[in-house]
DNA sequence: TCCGATATTTAACCGGGGTTAAAATAAAAC
DNA sequence: GTTTTATTTTAACCCCGGTTAAATATCGGA
């Protein structure tokens, strides 16, 4: 049965096995905020249902329809957040929460109904790319602001939803998407970077810097 | 806890106990597609939750906590299945199935922000009343269709949700919210009552005269 | 008033998703 | 190559929402 918890643990899963090649109980628990006993189970649940291939002790991957799942969920997360930042008026640090929720629940209909009111769009409120009704997906692969050097100038093309507060932060700085920012020193012990956006500048340190990705725009 | 199954009971039972005094163990079963077993059981827990006064083998009643989950509930619905036509481009028969899922899982800023978005309105597209923010719902008694006489010339003012192939069917006749129809005629033996709408003369049997109320607007 | 039909409740069970505590395995250190 | 440590799994349990089958109450009618 496609239950919410699978499709949380699927979606999880995804997310986990771009960083290594196997997910751990461990790594699983912690980002789904329950006990690594639970885990097994569910893991062992999943495989049941071929959505994944579990090896007891060597953790697990998604099988093809398990990623097909992931990806349907996905793209319902991330289509919701755009519309409720586009069309509702949230701000981009409250679509995380509410898309969490609703993802679960909205039909086909519903999915390619906010598709189309938003013109197809490419990418959520926080620069993460939406997956294809067909499943496909692009991931960039970005730097991350806290690993730029002094004397570059990059664009602001992706930020880390997962924390609303950071996001509340990069706000109060004036720094969404595609806002541009000239790195102007790094501090070799902390990693405090300053950074120069507009006329302002800022002193930012590894929790808000290391949440922002970038390109590179042009360099100095 | 307030889970899904909980306020949907809370819900059906809240529409149930207009009619009669006391909702019984079978009524609230064949309402939710349970069984009277089921029935029982989560009656005892919404006993155990305050929400529902609960003598065995006589039915139950809401307790104020109980009706203002209720009416939270109903809010929800209709203000989604509003959004959901108004907003979204949904027709009227499809509005009700996504908002019975989404009705669970959105948040009060959800609520909040439709409503504004939708300017307070005061009804679903079926025509059923929105309570307030604060619980208040006012409930028009309406006549339905069926027991109107042949001369009287009425007004839809609500149609029952329930069956969307009903919805569908009174679309195609183009019988709206607030579309004028004059009673033609009345057969005694089957029901069957002949209207007029515009320049268009339908006859409609029990499930669709039985599915619209109306008021009265003139009399000749 | 008693009797039988009908409604309701109880009991035993199942699956899903979680918990804690104990056992088993893998990995690292010596 | 053992042994220690950390991770993972198993076992026993809990709650929730459902099921079927059996027991029990209520109610209408003779």
């Amino acid at each position: 049965m496609r239950t919410a918890a699978v499709e949380d643990y699927v979606k999880t899963i995804y997310k986990l096995q771009t960083q290594a090649e196997t997910v751990s109980t461990s790594a699983l628990a912690e980002r789904t905020g329950t006990t690594a006993a639970a885990v097994t189970k569910m893991l062992k649940h999943l495989a049941q249902l071929n959505l994944v291939s579990y090896t007891p002790y060597h953790g697990a991957r998604l099988s093809t329809m398990g990623e097909k799942i992931a990806l349907e969920v996905i793209r319902h997360h991330r289509l919701l957040e755009l519309y409720l930042a586009q069309a509702m008026g949230y701000s981009w640090d409250q679509v995380d929460a509410e898309a969490e929720k609703l993802e679960h629940v909205i039909s086909e209909e519903f999915e390619a109904r906010i598709d189309t009111l938003l013109g197809h769009p490419r990418a959520c409120p926080h620069g993460d790319p939406i997956p294809g009704p067909d499943g496909s997906l692009v991931e960039e692969r970005l730097r991350p602001l806290s690993e730029c050097l002094p004397g570059e100038v990059v664009a602001i093309a992706r930020v880390k939803d997962t924390d609303a507060a950071v996001l509340r932060a990069l706000t109060a700085r004036v720094m969404r998407l595609k806002t541009v920012i000239a790195v102007l020193e790094r501090d070799s012990i902390d990693g405090l970077l300053t950074v120069q956006i507009g006329d302002q500048r800022h002193i930012l340190g590894p929790a808000l810097a290391g949440s922002v990705f970038v390109t590179t725009s042009s360099k100095s």
